[in-house]
DNA sequence: GTCGGATTCGGAATCCGATTCCGCTTTAAG
DNA sequence: CTTAAAGCGGAATCGGATTCCGAATCCGAC
């Protein structure tokens, strides 16, 4: 049974909770992977247990920073991406933010990237990041904009592929999203 | 002026630092990332010592052994993809070996993945790599496999994206490297 | 063949950063 | 206000890369 018994968090342990997240987030995007944690925990102004505490290791924090990041990222795409009318314009959109992301926050990319391609979306958010993605997919089947076996798996694989792109500084990525999603275009259809 | 005073390496060193390199391939092949120094050292039947002298970073024993790879990958496409008189196969065949090469060896994955988009090819292997690449882009611009505006650096972010998405088994990267190739198509003579 | 010094070896010692442990402090609940 | 549970801080521990240095081996000269 789910324990009546629990007693309410703690009001300051969640607090803490709050700052060493947020910190942590600010440290890793401008100095990326070499962020220690004992380096979180002053900025943080708590101890170094207290960070463990709640992130049980270096990893778990860096994927919590992560999971703020795919937030960001569902947010816009929300706002800014799904409304565009254009399908094309509108995955486009979607595509360049991840690439953005990237190109600002210097660090957690490669974290970033892996839980891209992972199958187990971590929590509600890459949940509905997957359903978006899913929306724009349909959408795009729908009205020709991509060819009718494109699958949401091929959206997350050049999602990777962007990431990873921006990450090494491959090459223009920009560019490399239209080529991507020409590839993804009803071949039937084409010539404008 | 380059010293002329060099004297020739000791042989036994030579030997050494072959053995190694091609203990440190196996291993990192077998076990990736994880394969700790002393390991190696112990596998190759010397000292940690040893293994520092010739290389000495963690990091200078993977590129080394990524240089490996970068020298079969090469070969193969030599071999292999040129003189497929099909461009499009060809270029198909050589981002495949990419692939295959992450799913073979799972180490070093990452290494491989950098060191493909990083624009300072280590050595000649790079140079031969980035010259092969060049090649088959131009056959593709000539012959219509691929559109006028083809860039090697477009050649390059798709192997670096196969890279990734075979790494991070995001997808099936081979439906990837045809999605990717029909991005690069050229638009202007499609419909077969 | 063998002598002398340069080069390489081996592996113990050191360094660095993540993670664990535990006595002390603060908060929620009665 | 009292008390036990929940949290806290940070010193100690651990794991693994890297450094150091006396001993062992080569190379080239005689």
């Amino acid at each position: 049974m789910s324990k009546p018994t629990a007693r309410k968090p703690r009001t300051d342990a969640e607090r803490n909770r709050g700052r060493v997240l947020e910190v942590a987030c600010e440290l890793f995007a401008e100095r990326g992977d070499e962020v220690q944690m004992a380096e979180v925990a002053k900025a943080a102004g708590v101890g170094i247990g207290t960070v463990y505490r709640h992130f049980p290791t270096r990893q778990a924090l860096i994927e919590a920073v992560t999971e703020q990041r795919f937030a960001e990222i569902l947010a816009y795409a929300r706002t800014r991406c799904l409304p565009n009318p254009d399908t094309r314009q509108a995955l486009s959109c979607f595509l360049t933010r991840i690439g953005q992301v990237h190109d600002e926050g210097r660090g957690i990319s490669s974290a970033i990237e892996a839980a891209l391609g992972s199958t187990e979306p971590r929590g509600q958010v890459g949940e509905d990041l997957l359903a978006l993605g899913g929306a724009l997919l349909e959408r795009g089947r729908a009205d020709g904009t991509l060819r009718a076996d494109a699958k949401l798996e091929d959206l997350y694989m050049i999602a990777g592929a962007v990431s990873a792109i921006s990450r090494n500084a491959v090459g223009d990525w920009r560019r490399f999203i239209d080529i991507a999603l020409d590839g993804l275009r009803d071949p039937a259809r084409d010539r404008p």
